[in-house]
RNA sequence: CGAGGUGUGGCGCAGUUUGGUAGCGCGCUUCGUUCGGGACGAAGAGGUCGCAGGUUCAAAUCCUGUCACCUCGACCA
């Protein structure tokens, strides 16, 4: 026993150590394996997995708002790539380049795709005519690479997965109401399908994307206290049109710019879910896209008539939940702790004691409780106990993020705060970037989170620089 | 790019200070006993010690160079 202990104790503590905590969970619940590539990672079936339940769920949201997919290519020839002024400075410092095609070096080295919001660009340019093309919503899944210097899995990949909506529009009324629908898009989905409650907002100029007039972004805030970017829309005005020369023919029979947008969610999210939900025994999965549902574990499954009973209970569960039956020869309890690492949400244990007495055991991941259940309500309360979970790790999560927001009226405050309590700080600011980076330097990285749509008036100054505050911004640090 | 750290069977590590037959734990294979919180026994398989030079009778160990990865910073979904 003392051994199995041990073997548990695998997973560095939360407390102790976050980042190795991280990385541990990571690996012992098999989502990701290196390669022999810097920050190159590979999404094992189980990593995968979830993201193919993030995007379905994801897909089917976007689609609801009438967005269509399509696939851009994954080079963009270095001249397309410069278009945009602010763009190409945003970008250049971290791309991948490609300079030899077969034996020939190529007369124009090709950027492998960091975003592709030039190639919408190109393609816009030829299919966008007249007032009646527009709007053009389309959104791609696919890979970007950015050459990061310090890689995390999920966090920062260098190539990482993403999916990335670029919209083009007859007016800005309407290109800004679709950056701030497919915010809500992300919100909901956050709060719905991935149980993380998030600040929403705008960036401030310093944060916006390159090439943007408008970033909004949602915030998470992992269980340290640490913020992270969980997805951002853009607003582009009509910025991209001019440097690409999209023009349409409008209801004036003039030539005008469209507008445009972008926005974008990644396997980031993955890192989210783990940082905001995992605790000392490993992940614990939303239950909505987590890819087992239910842990089916027989005890004593040699027995006479345990493992019929566990089959004949996986073939009712499975049309309704993605189910797991163990029959592996693993002893009862290496199992539990195998998927507890997992992160399943539920686990039902069917041994000869419960068939003898027509029930079995139903186990939360989340809070552990037990609960012996007849066989004949076995669905309802698996149904129940699912949705209990995500309702009760979105309120944890809620509560930590409550717990973790602090309010700083003056300089002294928000920096006492900011080196060490961590978490977010609601503080006002005049809208100087200057400001900004004062305050990241006196605190070690607190940066500007974002400016909140709902703001709260806390002070009538800056609480850096003392001037008139023209804005509440939730600060914070970030992964 | 700055500062640290690590490269030894699939994984985690010891051995390096003081050169002398490559070891341990986990995992894996086979058989048997087990099975309600990571079971136990027995027998096995598996490594040119990151790479390249050098010193030496002899190098995982000493010297030089190099590469890779990890962590923390600066930059980013």
């Amino acid at each position: 026993m003392a051994k199995n202990k041990k073997m548990v104790e695998a997973i560095t503590s939360r407390d102790e150590d976050f980042a190795k905590w991280y990385t541990d969970i990571v690996k012992k619940a098999e989502l990701i394996d290196y390669s022999s590539v810097k920050g190159c990672m590979v999404f094992r079936p189980y990593g995968y997995a979830i993201w193919e339940n993030i995007q379905k769920d994801m897909d089917k949201r976007f689609k609801a708002t009438g967005v269509e997919n399509v696939y851009m290519p994954m080079f963009i020839p270095e001249s397309l790539l410069q278009r945009e002024k602010d763009h190409v400075e945003g970008f250049a410092p971290e791309c991948a380049w490609v300079t030899v095609g077969g034996q020939e070096k190529l007369t124009e080295r090709l950027c492998v795709r960091p975003t592709s919001e030039t190639l919408f660009c190109e393609h816009y340019k030829k299919v966008v005519e007249t007032y009646r093309d527009l709007p053009k919503l389309y959104n791609q899944w696919c890979s970007v690479v950015r050459w990061e210097k310090t890689t995390r899995p999920f966090l920062r990949n260098s190539e990482f997965l993403w999916q990335e909506g670029h919209t083009i529009h007859e007016t800005a009324e309407e290109a800004k109401e679709e950056t701030l629908r497919m915010l809500k898009v992300y919100e909901d989905f956050y709060r719905d399908t991935l149980a993380i409650p998030a600040v929403v907002g705008t960036k401030t100029e310093k944060e916006k994307f390159a090439g943007a007039e408008i970033t909004y972004t949602i915030e998470p805030m992992m269980h340290n206290g640490v913020a992270l970017q969980g997805g951002t829309s853009h607003y582009f005005g009509d910025g991209f049109a001019k440097s690409f020369d999209i023009k349409f023919q409008g209801r004036d029979n003039k030539l005008h710019y469209p507008h445009q947008t972008s926005w974008g969610v990644s396997t980031r999210m993955i890192g989210a879910i783990i940082m905001v939900h995992g605790d000392d025994d490993g992940l614990i999965l939303p239950p909505k896209v987590s890819p087992i549902q239910v842990a089916l574990i027989p005890i004593a499954q040699h027995k006479e008539g345990v493992l019929d009973k566990a089959n004949e209970l996986k073939e009712r569960l499975e049309k309704q939940f993605r189910v797991k039956l163990d029959d592996s020869d693993h002893a009862p309890g290496w199992k539990f702790s195998e998927y507890e690492m997992k992160g399943v949400p539920v686990r039902v244990e069917i041994g000869p004691k419960d068939i003898e007495n027509n029930q079995c055991v139903v186990v939360r991941r989340d809070t552990r409780e037990k609960t012996f259940v007849k066989l004949d309500e076995l669905e309802q309360a698996v149904e129940k106990a699912l949705n209990d979970i995500h309702e009760a790790m979105y309120n944890r999560a809620l509560e930590n993020m409550k717990e973790k927001t602090h309010v700083a009226t003056s300089y002294d405050e928000f920096v006492t705060l900011g080196k060490e309590q961590g978490g977010f700080i609601k503080a006002m600011w005049c809208g100087d970037s200057e400001c900004e980076d004062k305050l990241k330097e006196v605190t070690g990285g607190v940066k500007s989170r974002c400016i909140p749509f709902e703001e709260e008036h806390l002070a009538d100054t800056c609480v850096c620089c003392g001037k008139p505050a023209k804005h509440m911004v939730y600060w914070g640090k970030q992964y």
